[in-house]
DNA sequence: CTGAAAGCGCTAACAC
DNA sequence: GTGTTAGCGCTTTCAG
């Protein structure tokens, strides 16, 4: 048996005639615009029904929306993501929008091919998570398609943003160790080379925050962070360098949990016991945290809601291009688990 | 500063004008179609460069082509499917087609919504992992775009398929536990009611393959299924019951890593200590699997491989949709890590 | 309130 | 090898 032939697609010509009224009638049923009388709409909408209409996406991007909004993620291996796209995705659920969904890869160029096909495909907006372009880029973007902003600090008149409080959350885990009693604590941070991206990456404002509060603790002479990448292969490497410090660090900070998972890989190599021999902490919180062999202590940016206000600040921004851009900025949580206690001896 | 007025797009009209030719030439470039002198051609590519031309695809998709293939993941949340998604994505890279991918949620009603949505919006092709839609509802899709099913055994004339061999990988865990001087062996598996399905899902498949393998091995007696979902609560409830029971299973073979995750939880709180008092094995192993201080013997599916096929497949059915569909089947193999040892006693 | 008609940017016959 | 032209399905003036 061949693929049956394609059945022709039921156009809004097809509907129109089916009901007796004109193309314009049925489209402007279709997106409820004004100037409709109720049995008009009554009769167009069972014609949709009995025929199976369903309006052709392509056909509407050339003169009008697409009904879809385009999601960058950096990177879905990292479970912290697909949090916020599930956010996203609640929200817009019962709207006429689809979300579909790109991985920008962590890199300008493969940001910039996401965001360039997004555009060429139409897509009435898009939300970006934590991209790593360039700001004049994400402004341009932004000037051709409404755009929300996710993870970066800084605000643009271009383009809305959410972020969360890196500040903070990294305070948090100083703080959290230091009452423990820690006083030689680490960082492994994501290495952030580009000085325009310094002030806006969260990866960046982690390492400050961490920063800030050791001299708060009157720490400034412990200060010691290893730069590598939010990998797991990453903390693996970097937790290797600090190990062989001396004196040794009875604490490390890793920069996000996939950080932390290599970091409790190279400890566990070393011979070392979490948490009576050191105290591991991580970041975002991801499901992966929570396992009970692992029970990592981390900071929770609460990812859904995340998502949830970039897709309500993005059909705002569609409904009305020009009103002021918002910036909304979550605190972040600790969450204390099995990793952390006091230092030893 | 107001987002600056969007400056007119750019197309195929200013192209041709600018480089002196007919829209038609222009169009002809564009898609390496034939019939177009070198001279010309490198005159258009000029003139795209100069004015920064870029194909819009709403209006490509009214007559021919999107270039766009839509990616259908039933839960990014499990580690798993992104895996995929990457194979996918790298296998596309370098080819003019981009890769959008929207989440089926596990649910007939969310799935059909997906899948309609990539219809309406033109895709070239979809690639479907393991839905749980009606077969019926899966030739029909595929009916009307070139589709490829990943994860569903059982052929279709209407579409491809590439899977992995769930019956070999259930054997492959059975065996292994046997091989270690197991009997009791447990099998937690996804709840699957719908008897169209039990033939085609990779869970139910799994299922099979336990029961089967345990046989073989003479431990029909043994036999012992919990039947709750492919999630960390399932793999917790189902292992809570499993442990009450007496005499206790010696091992537990979980039907997905994310399960075994839930088993692992409650095998602790029970106060048991694998693998020495019991062993535990999953399925996928997804990076988690892999980590440290979990160390789960678990079942390779090599997903980047899976999604590479895919788009291959898909992309040679774009290109002749008529001709025979393919099913490929990969075989799985046991990665062996600590939480799998011989039984106490 | 309703409908006729003009495109949106591109591709595909079909002529030249 | 090259250009002319007629739409694809929809939205949007603009008359009636």
């Amino acid at each position: 048996m061949e693929p049956p032939a394609q059945p022709k697609r039921v156009t809004i010509v097809d509907v129109a005639r089916h009901a007796q009224v004109s193309t314009t009638a049925v489209s402007k049923v279709l997106r409820n615009a004004y100037g409709t009388s109720p049995q008009m709409r009554a009769r167009v909408r069972q014609a949709i029904d009995d025929l199976g209409y369903r309006p052709f996406a392509a056909a509407r991007g050339m003169r009008g929306q697409t009904y879809t909004v385009g999601v960058m993620l950096p990177d879905i291996r990292n479970p912290f993501f697909p949090e916020i796209l599930d956010g996203i995705t609640d929200a817009l659920w019962e709207t006429d929008y689809q979300v579909l969904m790109a991985p920008g890869r962590n890199g300008e160029a493969a940001e910039a091919k996401v965001t360039e096909a997004m555009i060429d495909r139409g897509m009435d907006g898009m939300i970006l998570v934590a991209p790593v372009s360039s700001r004049s880029h994400l402004e341009r973007v932004a000037g051709m398609v409404p755009t929300v902003v996710v993870g970066r600090h800084g605000r643009s008149a271009a383009y809305d943003t959410v972020s969360d409080d890196d500040l903070a959350g990294a305070a948090l885990v100083v703080d959290h160790l230091a009452d423990l009693g820690h006083r030689r604590i680490a960082h492994i941070e994501h290495d952030e080379t580009d000085p325009r991206r310094i002030e806006e990456m969260p990866n960046a404002i982690r390492a400050d925050g961490y920063r800030r509060a050791m001299r708060a603790r009157g720490l400034e002479d412990e200060i010691s962070i290893v730069s590598t990448t939010y990998t797991q292969r990453g903390g693996y490497l970097g937790a290797q360098q600090l190990l062989t410090r001396s004196p040794r660090p009875t604490a490390i900070f890793a920069g996000a949990d996939i950080v932390a998972m290599g970091v409790l890989q190279a400890v566990s190599e070393a011979g070392l016991e979490v948490p009576d021999d050191i105290s591991i902490a991580g970041y975002d919180n991801t499901t992966f945290a929570a396992l009970g062999p692992i029970s990592l202590t981390s900071v929770d940016q609460a990812g859904r809601h995340i998502g949830t206000n970039a897709a309500q600040l993005l059909i705002d921004r569609i409904g009305d291009r020009v009103r002021p851009t918002a910036q909304i900025k979550f605190s972040p949580t600790l969450v204390t688990r099995r990793t952390t206690a006091p230092p030893p001896g």
